[in-house]
DNA sequence: CTGAAAGTTTAGCATTGGCTAAACCTATTG
DNA sequence: CAATAGGTTTAGCCAATGCTAAACTTTCAG
């Protein structure tokens, strides 16, 4: 056995971490995308590509190309020059991104951070929180409001 | 004029947070890995990117890739088939990774959660927090505590 | 001191998510 | 009702992160 001996066992352990991280990411921007699209909808009456690369501030080119992987992924139908629509499932992962997302933001509220940071803490963090830590987020806020 | 008239004004403003996340992802991965390393140096002495790689959970090759994109950076350096290490700016980046995660961490802890869930989503939010969000968490420990 | 096992890097490929510039529609306006 | 301003998509580029398979080093066992 050349090389020096490794110890196996505990180290592969931590990888779990990470793997859900890196899978957290993939979700992401789709969690984004449909959240901001149903906004638009509700907002204005419809959601246009332009609309939602403004609020992203990325190129309108990026927005029309992600959209078309979202709609393979069943998420939003759209047709060339109209404006964008979501699918059930699309609607789905758009009312649990602002579930999760309103959530998150009033628990930074009430510990205590200002709206702005709030507001752009939350959009970061309502992607890494599982379940149980949100939770203990709507506990605390129970607990807070009492 | 042709096509809809746009509301013009607010809606670029919220594209701040979104900005914001896409600077945390690109730095996010740098972070996570000078903090391996430095955890891989005070562990075992030394840090070897097939360490890195089966606690990332990601291939080799993958490793490899990525530490010479930090070594442009300027944030780690090694020489072919030699374990890593980090520059005095990969220390800080580390030094500071440790600190946001050990907050977060705790403060997760504090709200509640089981240590696996604090273990996990503070990989992830960790990325997310801003300053301003750390000092409230820390607060919160401090007055948890006493 | 040497051969080969085991660890490491290279080569080559794919996907995601950005961008700009050019081509393409649509809808308002004259 | 046609021209065209202005919104939308396409084309083509790039960087970051993954992967597998093949080539390459290192180190230890014999
Ligand atoms: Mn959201
Ligand atoms: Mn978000
Ligand atoms: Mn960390
Ligand atoms: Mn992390």
């Amino acid at each position: 056995m050349p090389q020096r001996t490794k110890k196996p066992g505990a180290a592969k352990t931590r990888s779990v971490a990470f793997r859900r991280i890196r899978a957290d990411h993939s979700s992401e921007l789709a969690e984004d995308y449909v959240e901001l699209i149903a906004d638009l909808i509700d907002e204005k009456g419809e959601a246009r590509g332009s609309d939602v690369a403004m609020r992203l501030g990325v190129a309108n080119a990026t927005v029309v190309k992600t959209l078309k992987r979202l709609q393979d992924a069943g998420l939003v139908t759209q047709e060339p020059y109209r404006s964008i629509f979501l699918t059930g499932e699309g609607w789905k992962m758009a009312e649990d991104g602002r579930r999760k997302h309103k959530i998150v933001e009033a628990f930074l509220l009430a510990l205590g951070v200002s709206e702005e940071t709030a507001r752009i803490d939350s959009e970061g963090i309502e992607h890494h929180v599982s379940e149980e830590t949100l939770r203990a987020m709507a506990r605390f806020l129970a607990r807070k409001v009492m």
